[in-house]
DNA sequence: TTACATTTATTGTAATTGCAACTATTGTAA
DNA sequence: TTACAATAGTTGCAATTACAATAAATGTAA
């Protein structure tokens, strides 16, 4: 084997290596499917942010603050800028528990929900993008593998 | 049905697609696995954003900047800055392009390289807590699943 | 050659994010 | 009841990231 060879060879076994991670082929996928739901999100006027806590208000209304937070897996502190941003769209309104003065409610408002509805057709144009290739039991697969990663049984809540 | 059953069945059936989303499950996972990273790396006294490109340094020496950011997928504002960073820590150097004056090469040094080799088992440590379940052929199936969904084709570059 | 576009890299500044401190409220146990 | 711990939510500020402008070098085409 000549010196170029050996070198060739060497590049693309540790490129290989790095190519078959399950952390960075999730990184690598994670940054593109960002920047594309971005650019799709933009053309209807929704912020990256807004979008997840938009999504889960529409199957979860008037969940506390923090139950918001939890069950996106955000911190604290970003779920109270997140429905602040949300609240200042118009999107959602802030809602005393008649249950515990210091949680407060989060309801949609009209425009959120209208809004909400907006957003499935992206996600699945999103997600169609991704897995153009991809046969109808091969998505099914790689859905079920991906929700075993994160824990998520396919009939329930997560695990963590 | 009852009321309540009913607001459980809809709320069940939304959850249900948003965790069946390719995106929103690529996207939870990518959030926790950063997590476990920046932890086990920080226990080496590595930080996140030089990780990525000591990896690639230590397969490919002597790469220009913007070939290094183009690998990684990082804008040019990143990669500049995360060289700085790579430099002040010693573990990389800029080197004049003997072809070109506006380009730099980037080389890695003797601490850079050995700080490189305890990377690797740090990945295989995260990689495998999230793929702890898995059997050997569920593995390599979510590997070649998602190197398809990236475009990244098993022998060689990704194509985007 | 000149003129102009493109590439490479950097940097000032604005926007965002993360950390930690803080207030207010509720839970708990003596 | 009181005292203390835990929870919910907010916010100031430091660190990080993104954007856009810039400079310098190179490529290209007349």
């Amino acid at each position: 084997m000549g010196w170029n060879q050996y070198i060739m060879s060497r590049i693309t076994k540790a490129q290989n290596a790095r190519q078959s991670s399950f952390g960075f082929l999730i990184q690598v996928l994670a940054r593109r499917i960002d920047g594309v739901m971005k650019q799709r999100l933009s053309e209807i006027g929704v912020d990256t942010k807004i979008f997840a806590n938009l999504m889960l208000l529409n199957e979860r209304d008037g969940v506390t603050q923090s139950e918001l937070g939890r069950l996106l897996e955000f911190p604290d502190y970003y779920t109270s800028r997140n429905v602040d941003a949300l609240v200042e769209a118009g999107y959602a309104e802030r809602k005393p528990d008649p249950n515990s003065r210091r949680t407060v409610l989060i309801f949609l408002t009209a425009k959120g929900r209208d809004k909400a509805k907006e957003l499935p057709k992206i996600i699945a144009s999103v997600n169609s993008d991704f897995l153009e290739e991809f046969s109808k039991e091969e998505r099914s697969t790689v859905i079920k593998l991906l929700q075993k990663a994160a824990l998520i049984p396919e009939d329930g809540d997560p695990k963590l």
